[in-house]
DNA sequence: AATCATGACAACCGCGCGCGA
DNA sequence: ATCGCGCGCGGTTGTCATGAT
C-alpha cells in the first residue's frame, strides 16, 4: 500500500492553480539550487505544495526552457506522424519536440488532433485510389499530407521511387555546419512526391531525420539536426529521381532493431566521421540484420522502408 | 445580457518502476 | 527479499476564456 507524501501526511498542503507568488518561489529557488528531491524542493522553497506538485508546475510552466505558444503546423505534423509510430507515449513524442511537454502534447491531441484525425478518417474512402484527392481536399488533409501511416502502408510500390533519372554527388567537406549538409540529398520539407496510394514517399524519411521543424528536414539518418539550413539553392528531388550517390558521416551501427519505437529509443548510429557510400536507388523492405561497425553494406529504416546501400 | 457549449490549458490522481535501506 | 519512498508517466478532471444562441 502506498503512502501519500511525508509532509502531506502532517501539513495541509495547499492544490489547485499556481498563484504568481508562488510561482516565483519555486522559479527562484530553482534557478538558484537547481533540481533535486521535490519533496526538499517544495519544503525549502517554502511552497505548502507538495513535491510531485512541484515538479509538474516545474516541468510544465515555469522551466526556462519551454517554448510558449501555439503549436505550427509543423510540429502538429510531427505530433500526428510520432503519434502513428509510438502511441500514447507522450513523454517519447515530447523528448522530440524541444520545448514542449508531454502534457502539452497530450493535451493537444486530446482536445484537437484526435477530433481531427476522426473526422478525417470518417471523409477518406478505405478505397486508397480515392484518398490522394479525399487528403487534399478536407480540412485535416494540410496536416497528414505528407506523413506515411506507418503501421498501415508499407507498399511494395515505394521501392518505385527515387530510382530513375537525376542524380547527385555531393562534396566531401564538412568544416561548418552549412557545408556539412551539402552532403546530404536535400528533400523539399513538404514534399509532392506521391506514391500510387497517395501516401508522400519523402515524408518517410521524416521519422528519421526530424528532430525539431520540418523545414530542416533533410535526407539523412535519424537523429541529425541541422538548423536554419536553406534548401533553395539544391536540386530539388522529383518523382522518379534515383538517389545515385549520398556523402553521410561515418554509420557505425551499434545495433538493429526491427521495432520502430525501439529505433527511436536508441541511438544507433555514431555520427562523428565523415563517409560516402553509393545509394543503389532502391527501397526495399527487408530490414538488414546483424549489421556490424564498418559494413560494407547496409541501410536504414526509413519509416518503415530500407533504403539499402553500399559502402564506397 | 444571460446562459450554454466548446476548446484550451492546468493540475491532480493513481499506478508502476527503480533505488536504497 | 522486502519495504518505503521519490519520481515519471498517462489518464482524467477542473478551470477559465470565448463564442454561439
Amino acid at each position: 500500500m502506498r503512502k501519500p507524501d511525508s509532509a502531506a501526511a502532517n501539513i495541509r498542503l495547499k492544490k489547485g492553480l499556481w498563484s504568481p507568488e508562488e510561482d516565483e518561489k519555486l522559479m527562484r529557488y530553482m534557478l538558484s539550487n537547481g533540481q533535486g528531491c521535490w519533496t526538499d524542493i517544495a519544503r525549502n522553497a517554502g511552497l505548502l505544495r507538495c513535491g510531485k506538485s512541484c515538479r509538474l508546475r516545474w516541468i510544465n510552466y515555469l522551466r526556462p526552457d519551454l517554448k510558449r505558444g501555439a503549436f505550427s503546423p509543423q510540429e502538429e505534423r510531427l505530433i500526428l506522424h510520432l503519434h502513428s509510430l509510438l502511441g500514447n507515449r507522450w513523454s517519447q513524442i515530447a523528448a522530440r519536440l524541444p520545448g514542449r511537454t508531454d502534457n502539452e502534447i497530450k493535451n493537444l491531441w486530446n482536445s484537437s488532433l484526435k477530433k481531427r484525425l476522426k473526422n478525417h478518417s470518417n471523409i477518406s474512402s478505405p478505397n486508397p485510389s480515392e484518398s490522394s484527392e479525399l487528403r487534399s481536399s478536407n480540412s485535416f488533409g494540410e496536416l497528414t499530407e505528407n506523413i506515411i501511416p506507418t503501421h498501415e502502408h508499407k507498399h511494395n510500390n515505394v521501392m518505385n521511387m527515387f530510382m530513375k533519372s537525376s542524380s547527385f554527388s555531393c562534396s566531401t567537406s564538412m568544416s561548418t555546419p552549412s557545408m556539412f549538409l551539402q552532403n546530404y540529398i536535400p528533400c523539399d520539407p513538404f514534399p509532392t512526391l506521391l506514391d500510387n496510394d497517395g501516401y508522400n514517399m519523402v515524408g518517410g524519411a521524416m521519422e528519421e531525420g526530424y528532430y525539431g521543424d520540418y523545414s530542416r528536414t533533410i535526407f539523412e539518418p535519424r537523429g541529425l539536426v541541422r538548423d536554419n539550413y536553406d534548401f533553395s539553392h539544391l536540386p530539388p528531388l522529383a518523382n522518379g529521381d534515383i538517389i545515385e550517390e549520398i556523402k553521410v558521416p561515418s554509420i557505425n551501427i551499434k545495433e538493429n532493431n526491427q521495432n520502430n519505437i525501439e529505433e527511436l529509443n536508441n541511438d544507433c548510429f555514431d555520427y562523428n566521421n565523415e563517409m560516402s557510400f553509393k545509394a543503389e536507388g532502391i527501397f526495399g523492405n527487408n530490414y538488414q540484420t546483424e549489421l556490424q561497425e564498418n559494413s560494407k553494406i547496409g541501410g536504414w529504416d526509413l519509416d518503415g522502408f530500407i533504403l539499402d546501400f553500399q559502402m564506397d
